[in-house]
DNA sequence: ATTTGATTACGAAATTAATCGTAATATATG
DNA sequence: CATATATTACGATTAATTTCGTAATCAAAT
């Protein structure tokens, strides 16, 4: 299992609509970036052919237009760079983080009873 | 109040030592990086002058050697990051970057109690 | 004053990331 | 089959970041 590379800005928000959809083709993706900024069809084509090279998805080849999937989990990148930002600027400490992300964002009363239950799993062990 | 420049990764590894001492030197941030990783003086000296240029720094010019002070603060970073991260990572939700970090890293006593005092203020409102 | 050593200034090269134009290829339609 | 349409492949360009060599400047020591 050789180690995942990070993906980088624009191959993010790729990984995005793929975690989204599971699959998807070149044209699917950029549709739905498109929706949110100026970018050409064949920067993202270009894009997501640099990230088969990467290993970051994989893709079905076999028809015209081939269909691809994420490889890269969304877990395992949310853990890649929540762990590199704790480490980073956070002093390695993952409360400090918490502690920021709540203080400043508007979290609901449902989230917030789920974190406490987490909470509440972290304490008794 | 302008909005501040998002630093790069080495402009990062530059803050965190200027947060650390409040102000230091070319060649103290130099040494202190160069425990880490192998870098040569005059790119930690040129990365220093780009961020003065962009103002997430400071600088006393009027001796020879000059003392540098961040002004890009930690915590404004830090919220700037999260926010960014949030967004991009976690479909604007702050409480599930808390469960990410939480579930995967080693969380002291301590350290919960804090987050639990944290959790009941918020939950207070 | 001259030399030595350290620092800053400057510019350019090297690297990585992002963008897109054009050509080649394949598919579908008449 | 011929044409139109969509897709992929490829290469080049641009932009941003990182790196560092060399020269200029200044201060300290002799």
């Amino acid at each position: 299992m050789g180690k995942q590379l990070k993906p980088t800005e624009s191959e993010l928000e790729i990984l995005q609509v793929l975690w989204d959809r599971q699959k998807a083709t070149v044209r699917e993706v950029h549709e739905t970036l498109a929706g949110n900024k100026e970018v050409g069809y064949t920067t993202t084509l270009k894009l997501m052919q640099i990230m088969y090279e990467k290993g970051l998805v994989k893709r079905d080849d076999s028809a015209k237009t081939h269909i691809y999937e994420p490889l890269a989990t969304k877990e395992k990148t949310q853990k890649q760079l929540v762990s590199k930002m704790i480490d980073t600027l956070f002093q390695g400490s993952p409360a400090q983080l918490v502690m920021q992300a709540l203080g400043q964002h508007k979290t609901s009363a449902g989230e917030l009873e789920e974190i406490q239950r987490l909470l509440d799993n972290l304490k008794n062990q």
